[in-house]
RNA sequence: GGAGGGGUGGCCGAGCGGUCAAUGGCAGCAGACUGUAAAUCUGCCGACGAAUGUCUACGUUGGUUCGAAUCCAACCCCCUCCA
């Protein structure tokens, strides 16, 4: 392999973010010369975004570090389109305020990623309602609609995808990728950008847009895209036993998130310390060569180091301190996640069943139910056999009662 | 507008008058084994209830029937072909 000129490219080639590029060689060169604008665009159709997003959002920081300018696109005019993607169902169309106020909650996780500001480094979000929603249509088609051709773009995944299986696509949608490549046309115009990046779900989106910005404009722009991720199981990344891994506190707290990444799977570990910690490739690759129960070291810095990023430091050292204490002495470490109940209502006693399912530990009496029939609930660390058993104030221990529901899920219980 | 096909639980997909809360697969949860891993095996997997059970659910609304996811009607939505 050629050694890249750019302390960007090299870093993405090295830590395994390349997937496809439109040019490598000749982006490598532009990189080298001095500072450049890239972009990443993500829709806004909630408030927060989720581990499926850490990937794109980490090559942002990578840029960055490297001396060039993000651009964070947010898709406010998109996000009322909704991109085929290969879903069956159409995405449902957000209200003006729904998008408003899910931008302003994205806002937040990239504060912890990027440095924002005026300065020719500093990083950027832009919304492409701002140029979208001015769009006159006859003057649009006529200006750059002609540029796309039907033919490829039915050739697409995307689109191909949901022909195929005999799945709707509305024309609203099959526009998507033609506002996106306008998108990247105008950031091109506007702030100078000549990089696209994104996931490898997006490369057709993204070529459209380099063509269209060569044909209209006679610029040439980049476009890059990182691998699919998933696990080494094959299963789709980011997903818990509660759904989404979300990348904000108030979502997904600090601990639940270093849980998620200390229970990555052992083929994933390398791969995900390279992608996600930003640790020196020599110390990934020590700990990735650990083998059998010792890969849980490695695991454990993997867990620090990305909940650090995305909920600081102390947060980072809480949860691992938490972790510690409770599965490795097995205690009730008191900085576990805590419920408060009322304190009579503790003296006088509440059924296991009911207590687990207003805890949220389970989501149903029923599911609380099965969990005790199944030997899966503990209560300060002893099997629940009955699950109408009565647990209150005499179940204290410290001012405390600790539940547990599977071998994972641990919780604490306090009067107030 | 015409002809045909279709809309079933988180997803895929059977069922086509009663024994259907609905076969099967995936996903999920729990147990065993382990290392808070993977793979494997076992159990569970609509809600409420201690329970015989009750309620909600098969696109929507009505109807036929002792009884409907299953039959009929109207409506909505999707697919294919024709205009």
């Amino acid at each position: 392999m050629i050694p890249h000129r750019s302390a960007f490219v090299r870093t993405l080639a090295e830590r395994g973010y390349l997937h496809q590029c439109t040019d490598l060689a000749a982006l490598d060169a532009k990189l080298a010369e001095g500072p450049a604008v890239a972009y990443i665009g993500f829709d806004c159709t909630a408030d927060s975004l989720h581990v499926g997003s850490l990937l794109p959002i980490m090559m942002l920081r990578h840029l960055q570090k490297s001396g060039h300018k993000p651009i964070v696109l947010m898709g406010g005019g998109t996000t009322r389109v909704g991109d085929p993607s290969g879903k069956d169902e159409a995405r449902k169309l957000l209200t003006d305020a729904d998008i408003a106020r899910n931008m302003a909650g994205i806002k937040q996780v990239f504060a912890k990623f990027l440095t924002f500001g005026d300065g020719p480094t500093d990083a950027l979000m832009v919304n492409n309602a701002d140029w979208l929603d001015q769009l006159n249509y006859i003057a649009f088609l006529r200006d750059y609609g002609r540029h796309f051709s039907v033919n490829r773009m039915m050739s697409f995944d995307s689109v191909k995808l949901r022909l195929d299986r005999e799945q709707p696509l509305s024309f609203l949608e099959f526009n998507y990728m033609i506002l996106q490549a306008y998108d990247f046309l105008e950031l091109g115009r506007r702030h100078g950008c000549l990089l696209q990046m994104g996931g490898s779900d997006q490369w057709g989106n993204i070529v459209n847009g380099v063509e269209l910005a060569r044909r209209v404009d006679g610029r040439e722009l980049y476009g890059l895209t990182t691998p699919l991720m998933t696990t080494a199981s094959g299963a789709k990344m980011g997903k818990t036993a509660q759904g989404a891994v979300w990348l904000n506190a108030e979502r997904l707290s600090a601990w639940d998130y270093w849980q998620f990444w200390r229970n990555t799977e052992d083929a994933d570990v390398g791969r995900f310390l390279r992608l996600f910690t930003e640790l020196p490739l020599d110390e990934v690759e020590r700990l990735a060569a650990l083998e059998g129960a010792g890969i849980n070291e490695a695991k454990k810095v993997l867990a620090f180091e990305a909940t650090r990023l995305a909920h600081g430091e102390e947060a980072a050292l809480e949860a691992g301190e938490t972790a510690r204490r409770t599965f490795e002495q097995g205690q009730a470490a008191d900085t576990l996640p805590t419920v408060s109940l009322p304190a009579a209502e503790l003296d006088q006693g509440i059924p296991a069943f009911a207590l687990f399912a207003r805890t949220g530990l389970a989501t149903s009496n029923g599911e609380a139910r099965r969990l005790i029939k199944g030997g899966g609930a503990k209560v300060n660390d002893a099997t629940v056999t009955a699950e109408g058993q009565i647990i209150g104030s005499a179940d204290l221990k410290d001012g405390q009662i600790k539940l547990t529901a599977g071998k994972k899920r641990h919780l604490l219980v306090k009067p107030e």
